[in-house]
DNA sequence: TAACTGACTCGGC
DNA sequence: AGCCGAGCCAGTT
């Protein structure tokens, strides 16, 4: 006990988030969204309580790959519903295909009414 | 340890 | 209206 440490790192101060790193949280927060909607990484950084981390989603995202749970990263895109992350996924059409799948519309790399569809973990999962 | 990267986002021109 | 640059966060090397 007494780390003397400073103690910082705990302004997450977030509901959860705790002992899991900020990626684990990502994935779970992705995993979380519902067949045949869609949601953006501002989305879920803002939800995790850094709505400029967006970045790092993203980077979060670049290690689900091979992950147990499967994370539907397919269902996260850009704030401008652009399937920005498309190239990632083996096959730059795979990602389009499972957005099919879900009865998302896509068209030149891009969801369709993407506003409808959109998908936010903080007025959905807000606690 | 320090620096860089990266599947983003916003603002300004 | 579209294009460009800077900022931000966490993890990796």
């Amino acid at each position: 006990m007494n780390s003397t440490k400073k103690g910082a790192k705990n302004e997450l101060s977030a509901k959860q988030a705790a002992q899991y790193s900020f990626f684990e949280n990502v994935w779970d927060v992705v995993r979380q969204i519902p067949k045949g909607r869609v949601t953006s990484y501002g989305a879920i950084a803002a939800y995790l309580g850094t709505p400029k981390a967006a970045r790092t989603v993203g980077y979060a995202m670049n290690a689900c790959h091979g992950l147990k749970p499967k994370v539907p990263a397919h269902r996260v895109v850009n704030r401008n519903g652009l399937l920005s992350g498309r190239h990632h996924f083996g096959s730059p059409h795979a990602m389009q295909y499972l957005l099919e799948k879900e009865k998302i519309a896509v068209a030149n790399n891009q969801v369709i009414d993407f506003k409808s569809l959109f998908w936010d973990p903080c007025a959905e999962l807000r606690a």
